[in-house]
Parts: C-alpha cells; sequence; structure tokens
DNA sequence: ATGAAAGCGCTAACAG
DNA sequence: CTGTTAGCGCTTTCAT
C-alpha cells in the first residue's frame, strides 16, 4: 500500500508539501500540486483515514442507532440520512439497537465512544440523560429523530397534534365508534411517541364527547403482521367492532385493512382507516394517512449534525416539530353513512 | 479523552504492559491485570480504534454495498448482515449504491480503499472484475449474495431453478397462460437475478409445451408500486389477461394482487399468483412464494468474511446455491378450473 | 512478567 | 510557497 511518503518522492516535494496539494489546505503552486497530484494518481495513493484521524481527531464518519431497518419509516429515514451523508463526504456506521439492554449499552459505552464517529444521529430512541452525557462529554453532536430529547436538537412531527389530527378527520365524517391500534405504552425504544399518539387521539376523542377509554385503544407492534393479527382479533366481532381505527403507523393501517377484507368487512363502507406515516407505498392502498417526510427529515437531521460539525454549535437545541398534513385518500375512509 | 498513558500511570505500569492487559495479548501477572483494568474503568478508559488500527492494520469494520434499504429483500438481508457483525464485534459501514456510475466508483475507488473497512460484502451487485481486483489488491475479503461473481464467495439461490420451479407450481395446476413479471433485463445493478428468472421461467414454459415468448414476459422495478403499476395496465383487458403470475419478487407479487382485486380480479380463482422471495410478510397476504431466507444469507456472508480475516482463505471461492423450497399457501394460487 | 523504544501514516505548527 | 520537526495513541519487538 503506497503512502504519502512514496508520492513525495516520486513528485520531488516533502512530506508536507504532498499533504497540502492533496488535502488543498495551505499553500501550494500549482505546478508542485500538478506533479503531486500526478504522482498520486499514477501509484494509485489513497490517504490512510486512520492516521489522519488520528492526527486531526476528524473521522468523517457518523454513527446511526436505529431500532428497526425493514420497517417503512425507519427505512426511509436510513435512506435520507444515508443519501445526505454520502454527499457530504462522509460514511455512515450503522448500529441497530434492539431492546437488549445490555447490547445498547455496549453500542454506546464501547463502539459509539472508540472515537470511530464524529457524531450521532438517534432515530425513533430515546436518550438517556446518561447516553446524552456520554457522548457530548466526547464533544461529539447527537441529532435525535422521531422524539424530543432531552437536551439535543431533535427532528419530529409533533404527534400529539397529528393524532389528533387524523382523529378529528374521522370524526368529520361521522364517526362515533373509533379506536386506535397503537404501539406499546410500556416500550422505552420507541420515544414517547407511542403515548403521544394515544394522547393525542384521546383529546381529540374527548373534545368530541367520545368515548376515549381503555377498550379503545389495542397495543400491537407497529408492523404489518402486529396490525394484521390485531384486527384479526379485535374486528372478528360484529357487535363491538368499531367503524373506524386510527392506526398508530401505516404498516399496522395496511394490515388492519388487509385483515378487514380477509374477514370480509368491506374498507371503507363498513371501516375506516388512516395512518400516521405518509409512506411512499401508502397511495398504492389508497391509505389515508398524514404526511410526514422520513426521507426529508434524514436529510434534515445531516444537515444539523454537519452545521453543528462546522462550528455552528449555536444551533436550534430544542425540538421543532416537523411540518405534516393529512393526505385524504377517498378508499379507505369515508362517511359513516355513505 | 483520556489515553492509554493515563491508565498506565494510575496503574503504575508501563503504556506496553498496560497494553497487553487490556488487550489480553502477550503475558500480564494476574494482579497486575487487575490493577489495569481497574484504572481503565476508573478514569472511563476506551481505546482509540484508529490508533490501533493504525498499527495492526485491522479495523474491526466491515463495509456493505448494497443497492436498496428500503426493499424487502434487501431489507432482511442487511438485518441479517448487521446482527452477525455486531456479534462479532464488528461495525458495519453502509453503503447504498445507486445506478449513477459516478458514485459507485467513488465509492470503490475512496471510499472503501481509505483502510477503513477489513473487508466487503457485497448484497446484490455484480462486481466488476475491477471492482474485485481493487479490493482484492488489498488483500481485502470480498463475499457477495445474490449471485455469482468472477471469483469470489457468493451466496444466492439458484434463480434459474427457482424460477423453473415456481412456474412448474403454476402449470401443475393446470395454467397455460402464464406470465412473469420480472426485473428489468438491461439493469446492470442487480446481478444477473433478473435475466436468470427470466430464463427459469422459459424454461419451465418450455418444458411444457407452453408459449413463452416476448408477450409473456414485462418489466418492472422489484417493488410493490412497481408490481402494482405494471399489474394495472396488464390485466385490465380480459381477453389478453394470463390466469397466471410468476412475479419476480414478494414486493412485486403482492403489488400484483392489490392491483387486480382493484380491478375486480379474484385472486386466486381468476389470477393465480407467486412470489419468490420468501419474505416474513407473505404468510400474511397468504402468498405462495420461495422460502428462500434473505437474513440467514446475510448471517452466512459474515460467517465467511471472519473465517477469511482469521487466515482460512481457502474458503469456498464457487459459488454454493442457498437451499430454497416452495411454499405453497392456498390463497393467491389455485388450480385453473377450481 | 515487564519496560524501553521504535514506529504505523499522516497533519500542523513553525521556520525559512 | 516549501521543508523540518514533532507528535496523534497505540502495539510490538527486543531486551531485561
Amino acid at each position: 500500500m503506497s503512502a504519502l511518503s512514496d508520492v513525495a518522492r516520486i513528485a520531488q516535494v516533502s512530506k508536507a508539501t504532498a499533504s497540502r496539494a492533496l488535502s488543498g489546505n495551505g499553500y501550494v503552486s500549482a505546478e508542485t500540486r500538478d506533479r503531486v497530484v500526478a504522482a498520486a494518481a499514477t501509484i494509485g495513493y489513497v490517504v490512510s483515514s486512520n492516521a489522519s484521524s488520528l492526527v486531526t481527531g476528524r473521522t468523517r464518519n457518523v454513527g446511526v442507532v436505529i431500532p428497526h431497518i425493514n420497517r417503512w419509516y425507519f427505512g426511509d429515514v436510513l435512506e435520507g440520512i444515508e443519501s445526505a451523508l454520502i454527499a457530504a463526504g462522509y460514511d455512515l456506521t450503522l448500529y441497530r439497537l434492539s431492546s437488549d439492554a445490555a447490547e445498547r449499552r455496549r453500542v454506546f459505552e464501547y463502539f459509539l465512544v472508540r472515537k470511530r464517529v464524529d457524531a450521532v444521529i438517534a432515530v425513533g430512541i430515546e436518550l438517556t440523560p446518561h447516553e446524552v452525557g456520554l457522548l457530548g462529554g466526547l464533544a461529539k453532536p447527537i441529532v435525535g429523530i422521531g422524539g424530543p430529547i432531552q437536551g439535543i436538537p431533535t427532528l419530529s412531527i409533533d404527534d400529539v397534534a397529528a393524532a389528533a389530527l387524523v382523529t378529528e378527520h374521522l370524526i368529520s365524517l361521522g364517526h362515533t365508534s373509533i379506536m386506535h391500534f397503537g404501539g406499546d405504552q410500556q416500550s422505552e425504544m420507541d420515544f414517547r411517541v407511542h403515548s403521544q399518539r394515544l394522547a393525542g387521539f384521546r383529546q381529540a376523542m374527548d373534545a368530541a364527547g367520545l368515548a376515549s377509554g381503555d377498550d379503545t385503544f389495542r397495543a400491537t407492534e407497529l408492523s404489518m403482521p402486529g396490525g394484521y393479527e390485531l384486527a384479526l382479533s379485535v374486528l372478528a366481532d360484529p357487535r363491538t367492532r368499531p367503524t373506524a381505527i386510527v392506526a398508530g403507523s401505516d404498516e399496522v393501517a395496511i394490515g388492519t385493512i388487509v385483515a378487514a377484507r380477509q374477514l370480509g368487512i368491506h374498507v371503507p363502507a363498513q371501516l375506516s382507516v388512516v395512518g400516521i406515516d405518509g409512506h411512499e407505498l401508502a397511495p398504492m392502498f389508497g391509505l389515508t394517512t398524514l404526511a410526514q417526510d422520513p426521507g426529508a427529515q434524514g436529510a434534515s437531521a445531516v444537515e444539523q449534525v454537519m452545521a453543528e460539525l462546522d462550528g455552528e454549535s449555536a444551533a436550534v437545541r430544542a425540538w421543532t416539530p416537523y411540518p405534516v398534513r393529512l393526505e385524504v385518500r377517498s378508499s379507505t375512509t369515508a362517511p359513516l353513512t355513505a
């Protein structure tokens, strides 16, 4: 493997000059630079990022911690982050956090701390103050996606408002028997997203004077199979079946629709369903959903990180709700007495 | 940031001894090791992987190149790789390759070469001999997933046989008018997967004496919207509509089913559909599909890489077909005259 | 079993 | 504008 010294020797300059010529830092005469660049090209020289990082303290690499890869919302966010990072010339090191606490500790206390990453983006994970402190102590920027984290900038929609909005949509259609298929309230993993969406749902129901008690909420994994299984069991009984469902995610919504159709329930004539993610596949299913843009949120997070890395650390340390709008489609929601 | 020298000073040993105690390489008396470990713990010492990599030449990091993140098959493979890597104490650096040739070159000639990764796993991407040579010249192990690559070990199913199998299934059900909704034959990205599946389809059709000409094949992006759009246009005309579809992926299959139902076509009474990936969501849709296990393939790839990294470089340099079986479900395929 | 010393490959002052 | 010098933090002979 050729080193900088080889380039220097061939170009007949010192290592320092070669370094300057290649990195673009510092003055180098045009002709010298050309010689150096040519020399580097002929021997196929590429910097050793290790050596370079060791002295500069910068790795041009950011760590991304995320609970799932193969879920619509998370996959979209990840793609958005990936594109933005590559465009900025940064590497992306991926850590999937399971609910296993020991593994989580290992990621934070070992993997993320070894001077391997310049910054961390946490997607859909509520960092503990301890974890924030760990990274913060190393002066590594952190930005979150998916919900407020104490003391660091976070991008997310206003989940309470979002859930309230879709619920109101259903109510405005004349529905009175509405259920929320949401995330497990115990799950530490995904922020307060679950509880906030439930809160928004209840808020809208209460405001309309509708029942919002325990039997209007059922917890499930926020996945297609999750929604499917739950819907199969809840919708089977025609006497207790609601006329509308506020799904905790688009995947849950689709799962619910598939199950309903399988039970012979007509969507939307007999059951209206709304989602919350605004995934690109939603239109295909005609799903009425909130239009948040996960990919764009990922890209914004990268922007934030880059800004902080460039010293603009006075960035927004507070949470800013990401704007959303309700995308109304005809095929999964309908007036109650259409 | 505390360094090894700090640990050494506190434990009252030399840096060399501290290093040995912490890494477990070389002789250290039990009591000395305890002192060192304790010292490291109190100041929260973590090795700088840069410094360590610089001298050892090993990064404990593997690069993964993959064309999509948010597709069932690829997401599953990626999850499998991630888990296996973390378990082995390795980091995973993710590169999504678009069809942009310039970007692809940049990834191979810049990102992957800077002594940042110990090995590369290429998923669903046919590496060129040049790319293989690039990494090979650096003595970095490469393993592929998804199809044969010249000169390196690759994991994949036998796509010709797989496509033939699902096609035969349809034929055995009495279908004679069968179409293949597969991947674009021009796409360089995804190996020969597309053409191989088409070949398998034609092989089975020909063997049964059925028409397998150009009008039995339609190309689409191997995604749900891809399958959906294509099905919408192809299935609309009842006079030319086939009775069965061999989908190029599970996503295409689902998209096709959704479109068919939307057109009022009953699946499987009027249209039978088979997929090829065996995704975990297939059962939910009752999809008849091949059972390949993408996650397991990812894990196997990691095993291969680790073996090569441990010097067992005499590993299988040839392609070994990954075993599959056909999972027959009742709801998306049926005898023609049921 | 432990320590001293020599780098790994590069960048960043500081002179000139 | 270019060269000299001094490390970045760690591992690894080679002595002891």
